[in-house]
DNA sequence: TTGACTTTACGACGTCCGTCGTAAAGGATA
DNA sequence: TATCCTTTACGACGGACGTCGTAAAGTCAA
């Protein structure tokens, strides 16, 4: 159940592109990935790898690729590896980090709060309940 | 002057043995990573491709191998990596991503706030000046 | 000088992943 | 049915990395 190997940047970005638009037949994906910056069967090759190592599933006759494991997961493996490998085992350092170089609005910053303030009155939040939808994105452009 | 191409998982390992134990010779080097998990030439060829990337460098008779960039500039580069891609920009939902089923001790808590709070205060925080020492490791045991 | 131990230099292999080319299968149409 | 376009299946190649083996160079004590 721990599973969520590391995955390579250019993994990562076809993930992104399952997360984002919903499940995509090979063409499709193909073409919102960007038709001129890589090639048709490459595409094909990478969408394939990603359904034999779990990542992804195959379905359909003209067959849609979706995601198999969820942002949330990937992130998670992602932000182990980091604090253990990057950030000597805490978080703080990781967020300092997270912060500094980088401009976060009075939004984000409020979202930040709202963030610890849940945390301190939900000690051990574990994972059990009080899902209140952190997720829920903010001032993202993109 | 961007850079700090994302290092493997293996390659973290051993940037994180450079800068948690000063410059090392290949044989401590070796002895400190774990001479049972690894082969000696295993990790001489590791660390020289590490050189060979000018991760790291070597200098003096005996060899020694020292990290070339700093542990923080190596999480800035898989930060950027997992804001972009795995957090469609914003650093709010990683955050939340590494607070959520983890535990945060009540000094952790108080040192985030401390991040918010100085952020708040410095907008536009960029990387002027105001070095109070965030990076100078809380509670980890480790 | 010589033998033994240490430090280096190289070269090789296997896997993962990005990148494609070729071509077999399927379908719709003239 | 013959033809053309789409969807798939495979196989190949190169670079990055982890893993070693072999052996040349160096160093130091008998």
């Amino acid at each position: 159940m721990k599973s969520t190997t590391r995955l390579s940047s250019g993994e990562l970005d076809l993930m992104d592109l399952l997360w984002r638009e919903g499940p995509l037949t090979l063409a499709r994906a193909h073409e919102r990935f960007g038709a001129e910056t890589v090639g048709y069967t490459t595409m094909q090759t990478r969408l394939n790898r990603l359904v034999d190592k779990g990542l992804a599933s195959k379905s359909g006759r003209p067959a849609e690729y979706a995601a198999a494991i969820e942002r949330e997961q990937a992130q998670a493996g992602h932000l182990d590896q980091l604090i253990s490998k990057l950030s000597g085992g805490s978080v703080v350092p990781l967020v300092a980090q997270l912060m500094q170089d980088r401009e976060i609005s009075r939004d984000e910053l409020q979202e930040l709060k709202r963030l610890i303030r849940d945390a301190e009155q939900n000690p051990g939040s574990g994972k059990a309940e009080s899902k209140r939808g952190s997720q829920g994105r903010s001032g993202g452009k993109r």
